[in-house]
DNA sequence: AGTTTTGTACTGACCAGTCAGTGCAAATCG
DNA sequence: CGATTTGCACTGACTGGTCAGTACAAAACT
């Protein structure tokens, strides 16, 4: 009954080939932004016809709507990854964080270019995809306000703090720092960026310790 | 010897037609990204003919160069303000830094639109004003940087932090949480919102003081 | 044998930038 | 004084090019 060639889903040169566009996609949308580039850039930089783009997207648009998804989806995968192994060997709230920090940094270490084309594109309004990208940025925002939420409870963290605002400002913090990171100091290591945010995130440095 | 009629510059006619077209053109493009917007419709929000446009300025990406040097140039002087009156005051370099913090809420809650435009273009590449955004953006953090590396100076802060890296850190966690703040939570007040960036800032989130 | 990809050619909407011309107020002229 | 010129600011129809999306027959895969 089965075949020998597990495939759960499409077949796998299909798949392939729409990984070959948001590969292609993806770089070129970051560089120039979704309405400088073309379907023919993109089809070329893939190594594609322009009719397999159309026959495996039913748009631009929609391309880069899956595209979004499917990044997004990697990264709130990881972060709750991290917060999870954190719990499970019986790390402490804060330890949960840096680890999500670093999380952060070894997705945007690997996937820059999306995250560029993320941010370029979050605080857009009246744009196609725009609903899309609010839902899948409440996914990751959330994983960090779980944390900072079960810090509160365990009393770990201060019952004062705003565990929505706190949240987003530490996804910020990451992410502009990381970007800066590879955009100006890219010979750097992914520890030493580590390093420097955990001391901000921990408050060591106005502090003495 | 001196004209009678006191005209400094150009015309006022001119001007306020170019600040017109700096605010039609500001809100679009933060809506729809620079190539999304026509000339057409900047030319029509701001209720002047097409051919104004480049009358008054060389081509889209000129005007669009020109607004973003404007819109630096006003944020950066605010910091630098915001730090010197601390330092005017006798107080401590956490001191400056939460007033800069301030003092970008201020100018984020002012204008909103610009700084959504400003982050969506600031890392990407390949763009033509690409170099003027690196210019300016140098001017901005450079300041952040130097209230960092006195605090180091002074003893205030660890010589162990990374002053380019926090700085960059620094100015993510407010642009983020601003944003975070106009596009999801509008109605809660700017004191607000400093005073959860604040409490971060100064790592009272989870240490015990 | 059915699915996927290719290559080429085409269409029609859209858009940056141009240009000949208008309106108007101050300066110059007769 | 009235008539004419000058220069600035602005206008909007027009042009030349670009690009998303379509069409389709032949080829390549599985």
């Amino acid at each position: 009954m089965e075949s020998s060639s597990a495939r759960s889903g499409g077949s796998t040169r299909r798949e392939a080939t729409r990984q070959k566009l948001y590969e292609a996609a993806v770089t070129l949308i970051a560089e120039q932004g979704f309405s400088a580039t073309t379907v023919d850039e993109i089809a070329e930089r893939a190594g594609v016809a322009k009719g397999t783009v159309y026959y495996n997207f039913a748009s631009k648009s929609v391309l880069f709507e899956e595209l979004l998804r499917h990044g997004v989806g990697l990264l709130t995968a990881s972060l709750k990854e991290a917060a999870e192994q954190t719990a499970r060997r019986g790390g402490t709230k804060v330890d949960a964080l840096d680890a999500m920090v670093r999380a952060g940094l070894v997705f945007i270490d690997r996937y820059p270019a999306f995250t560029q084309l993320y941010v370029a594109e979050l605080w857009r309004t009246n744009r196609a995809w725009q609903s899309t990208l609010m839902v899948v940025r409440r996914e990751a925002v959330a994983v960090v306000e779980g944390v900072l939420r079960e810090g509160v409870a365990a009393g770990e963290f201060s019952d004062e703090i705003d565990v929505q605002l706190t949240a987003a400002a530490l996804v910020g913090m990451v992410l502009v720092a990381a970007l800066d990171w590879k955009s100006f100091q890219p010979e750097r290591s992914l520890d030493d960026v580590h390093a420097a945010l955990s001391r901000l995130l921990q408050g060591r440095v106005s502090g003495r310790v």
